[in-house]
DNA sequence: TCTCTCCATGTGATTTTATAACAATACGGA
DNA sequence: TCCGTATTGTTATAAAATCACATGGAGAGA
């Protein structure tokens, strides 16, 4: 894939996972999954929708709401933030898409289907987000006792990625 | 996400753990062992800083930066949010305290001293908060495949706490 | 097909959360 | 005591999110 120009402090290219990896057929796919599951559910899937989940699967990384927002009126939508807090509402809520809490962003699921209890590595250095499988429940044991219900678990882990660990250490 | 206007909203008394609990004193002993840990770190234990923590103790439920910063004028400090802002920095840096992402919010710490790796759960309904002490790492083995530095871990479940959960049962 | 209803969209305005920048002051070590 | 630095207070502004309301389009049922 070619690499878009970068800005001020937007991550490497590729940062899904940290390591390379070839998206080109991996958007359509995506939104064709998405599609399908927004049938199978009855849900609406619109083309203010489907533009962000494909902007979020394009750009590959955590996206703010207004960035979402510019690309969305940049492709003939909207220009008020309500556009973009509808559609990224949308999509985080049938789990397309996740909101990084610690960023105020969001990112397209890398693991659309799979139950979730996601769990995030952030880099501090240059915000790049990778998505890993949180399989294990650590929460478990304290809910049950407290009687918590728990419903939804976001784990959030910040710290160095690979490429500012090299950059860092030299 | 729905958001419910606080006022009509403000959990229960007591949330820290979801269950009675005499913090007369509390209060006083987790300032002194704050106060302990400066001395000992060479970190300055300000009035503001004091006042701040007292305040989220006294409160006992994740503040959000402008209803600290209400109180802290009350108390005769600033009225500017950075007066605010800066007094949560410190407790959060130094873990007197934590960031309740999911809230924007505040709230003192409830292990201190404790290695942290905080866990919370957090009421949809009341937006109360307990934190349970995270023991297990969840996110370790992928983070060491994928060469991710962990340095910091939050981990914010969302869901019904005891009391809502019984009041959405009847 | 028509129409009714519901959901989605577009827009303007506002609220809430957070930071930037800078002057004045207090603290602690040489 | 003097000096450098951290801390505080303040003004101003940026960034993130929501409210309120008008308009439009899709789909269900007559």
């Amino acid at each position: 894939m070619t690499r878009l120009p970068r800005a001020e402090n937007t991550p490497p290219a590729d940062p899904v996972g940290f390591e390379t990896h070839d998206h080109r057929t991996c958007i359509s796919a995506a939104t064709k999954a998405a599609e399908t599951q927004c049938k199978a559910e009855g849900l609406r899937f619109t083309p203010v929708r489907r533009k962000a989940l494909e902007i979020l699967l394009q750009e590959h990384r955590a996206l703010g709401a207004y960035e979402m927002l510019d690309r969305l009126r940049d492709a003939g939508f909207g220009s008020q933030p309500p556009v973009a807090y509808r559609a990224l509402e949308f999509l985080v809520t049938h789990g397309f898409a996740h909101k990084i809490e610690r960023l105020n962003a969001f990112i397209a699921c890398a693991h659309p289907g799979a139950s979730h209890a996601p769990a995030f590595m952030i880099c501090r250095e240059c915000h790049s987000v990778a998505e890993a499988q949180s399989t294990r429940d650590t929460l478990g044991d304290a809910a049950r006792s407290a009687g918590f219900r728990i419903e939804r678990t976001v784990l959030e882990a910040e710290g160095l990625c690979p490429a500012c660990t090299e950059t860092a250490d030299t």
